[in-house]
DNA sequence: AGAAATTTATTTATCGATCAATAAATATAT
DNA sequence: ATATATTTATTGATCGATAAATAAATTTCT
């Protein structure tokens, strides 16, 4: 309500103004994608939602899978280079002295604090890829060496280090149990909410995260010596 | 090629008739909704996957939702009973020494020899509860007293049985951990197979099994005592 | 029993709405 | 002036759904 319209409110440039507009539709994008699914989202619910025509979403995006590419790439890099960061430290800081809960828990302490602790955005990113892990591989998304697969290895080998008695192919398995667990925490379906009647919260990440260690960190001790 | 064309094929019955239909319908819908989501699929792949006509099958189930309906009413009630009768034969055949790690292998056992175990059909079920569980609870489908939700309580009852120093809240987010491992492993995505460089198979339910056993069999000794 | 009447199943044709995408025109910045 | 951004208007395709017409089965009546 400010009545100084004459006020010399600079020109902000055309770029700036542009990267702005390309945020607030990959925003929008974010949350309706992870609400509804790809295919059940419109451009114009994303138009709507930004408040950007749909032929200037095409213009800066292509295509509606060009939307989505970008709304992942925007967080896939920053979460997956905290993992990284954080197996790294853990396995500079205790080299010979690591254990499997020590590795499970250097793996799922950035996964829970980048995404559950972080803005809407982050959430709504980790509902969306929940969604994704949940549909065939060479579906909504070019399937060959996500760019989540380089630090998956990462963890694997550190596996391997505190488990070397243990067949790879478990310690894979493991793995996919572990992401299970990881997915369905950060869909926040709230389903577990309403079966337990109120007792969990799916926001609550730091309860998340402890009762993660508690049956990871045990279960990566319990995987059986190889049979060879 | 048989040329007796004047055998004496009796007309089967109206009723028969149309339950062929539906289930053909059923099948095709089952398999085109694992593969692509509910929103991805059109009532014209369905019929023509079906071999039925789109006005049929809206004179049948209705809507587009009603299709996805029956689809799921048809195997809920199956794989929940046979969960249910499981978890009582345990329970019934093991009266005041039951153990976690039994208690989690009777619920876990018929889930996997059914689905996984199971025809194509089964599978398809497998992979679309899959992806329903990882879109929020009001979506898709009524979100209240699912089927699923009296046979959960009774596994979590049976849980605070075998820990009965624990919170509830943290057997009902151990629930939920299984859950997540559940799902990833019914999706039948293949993921872990490419991450594995092909030392693990998605559709090898018996290992999948075991390693679910060895895993959340030691998670839920492993659950922290009640801070109380 | 069998013909007529009635209900149920199935096909044909099409509706209006909405989809992603784009071409052309205009505005704004460089 | 030139390049870039944004709006306006529209395209052809495809969606779920249905109305109307036809076929087949079942019931009713004689």
């Amino acid at each position: 309500m400010n009545a100084g319209t004459s006020a010399p409110k600079r020109r902000r440039r055309q770029a700036d103004r542009r990267e702005e507009s390309r945020e607030r539709i990959l925003d929008a994008a974010e949350a309706l994608f992870a609400q509804s699914g790809f295919e059940a989202v419109t451009m114009r619910q994303i138009a709507k939602a930004s408040d950007v025509d749909t032929a200037l979403i095409h213009y800066y995006f292509g295509t509606k899978a060009g939307v989505i590419d970008a709304v992942l790439e925007r967080r896939a890099t920053e979460v997956n280079e905290r993992r990284r960061q954080s197996l790294d430290a853990y396995a500079a800081d205790h080299a010979g002295r690591m254990t499997g809960p020590g590795v499970v828990r250097a793996y799922l302490e950035p996964t829970f604090s980048f995404i559950l602790d972080g803005t809407p955005g982050h959430r709504h990113y980790g509902a969306l890829i929940a969604r994704l892990n949940s549909a065939p591989v060479p579906e909504e998304l070019g399937h060959d060496s996500s760019p989540f697969d380089a630090v998956t290895q990462r963890f694997v080998d550190l596996l391997a280090e505190v488990r070397p008695d243990c067949e790879t192919a478990d310690l894979y398995w493991f793995y996919h149990l572990l992401s299970g667990a990881i997915t369905l925490s950060l869909a926040q379906t709230g389903r577990i909410d309403y079966l337990s009647g109120g007792l969990c919260d799916s926001a609550d990440a730091a309860t998340i995260l402890e009762r993660m260690c508690d049956v990871f960190g045990k279960g990566i001790e319990a995987l059986p010596p190889s049979r060879r």
